[in-house]
DNA sequence: AGATCATATTTGTATGTGCAAGCAAAAATT
DNA sequence: AATTTTTGCTTGCACATACAAATATGATCT
């Protein structure tokens, strides 16, 4: 796929095309590429990015409820819902109900493993680094967040 | 999360920790708002976006095998196969089998779809191009891209 | 030629995610 | 105060994808 360096600004020829494919198939590509890094890291504390993120949540804000960790995490509720379910199971969190809504707190024994987060954390970032450039994470972070901003209408 | 705006250099420090979960998290936000925006238009042709860009390849190579496929889509094979396991429920598609190797014809309806297919992509572009500009579409995929091959380490 | 290794594809199973529908609590309207 | 509307969360179902194991064909090396 070299279609990328042919990318001319008018959009309307054929090119166009194949282009849109690119991105789109890029994009996800990178989404996979990334989250398998942070997997592989987060592997050794038994979790998986996403439900690593939510627990980092949890014990920084505890309380906080599934909606707000919907708009944290960009994560549609019900998605929210069932990564608060496994850790749960795993005792790494807990729920309350107040009313209409669910307060989320981590256990002790999910605040124990915050130290470990905060180590996968660091060495996905230097993966990251490592393999594209510190400068480059930089851009393509910024890059990456507004357009998902733009595209979600989320802004 | 405005944890962008306060990029710097020094990967080291604590909000580093922040930043990777950042692009960890826009990288899968932006790949699912370039999806939702490919499925849609490819709703109408009643296909998703990877079944509609392997039917487009399949049509422009008859006799494409799935790894071949695989390379292209970035896909793993058994993706492949899943996908082109529905195509041939629809009938857009056949498979031949050829010794070790798998080939893989459009049928005649497959055929028809082709400019459906295209104009749907068309659609697709203009849609990011509304979305966040078209350079921007530019420079973003050619980062996206490159920044996926990097991270794969498939250069 | 037979045995081992490599390659191409498919299947079983699992995961993360979303949508649409359901339910439950609260807020607003009458 | 009773009814309607809105809000917050959860469940059922579906999908795209991957990994690992299974299978089948081909290639290589005695």
């Amino acid at each position: 796929m070299d279609v990328v360096s042919e990318c001319k600004a008018g959009s309307g020829e054929k090119n166009g095309t194949r282009f849109s494919a690119c991105l789109l198939f890029s994009a996800n590509a990178l989404a996979r590429a990334i989250t398998a890094i942070g997997d592989e890291e987060f592997g050794r504390v038994g979790l998986s990015y996403s439900h690593a993120y939510l627990l980092s949540e949890v014990i920084s804000q505890p309380g906080i409820t599934p909606s707000a960790l919907s708009d944290t995490l960009y994560l549609t509720p019900s998605t929210i819902t069932r990564l608060v379910e496994k850790l749960e199971q795993k005792q790494l969190v807990r729920r309350e109900s107040e009313g209409k809504k669910t307060l989320i707190l981590p256990t002790p024994a999910g605040e124990a493993l915050q130290a470990d987060i905060n180590d996968a954390w660091n060495r996905v970032g230097q993966r990251y680094a490592a393999a594209i450039g510190e400068t480059n994470v930089c851009q393509l972070t910024k890059q990456v967040f507004q357009a998902a901003k733009s595209l979600t209408g989320d802004e």
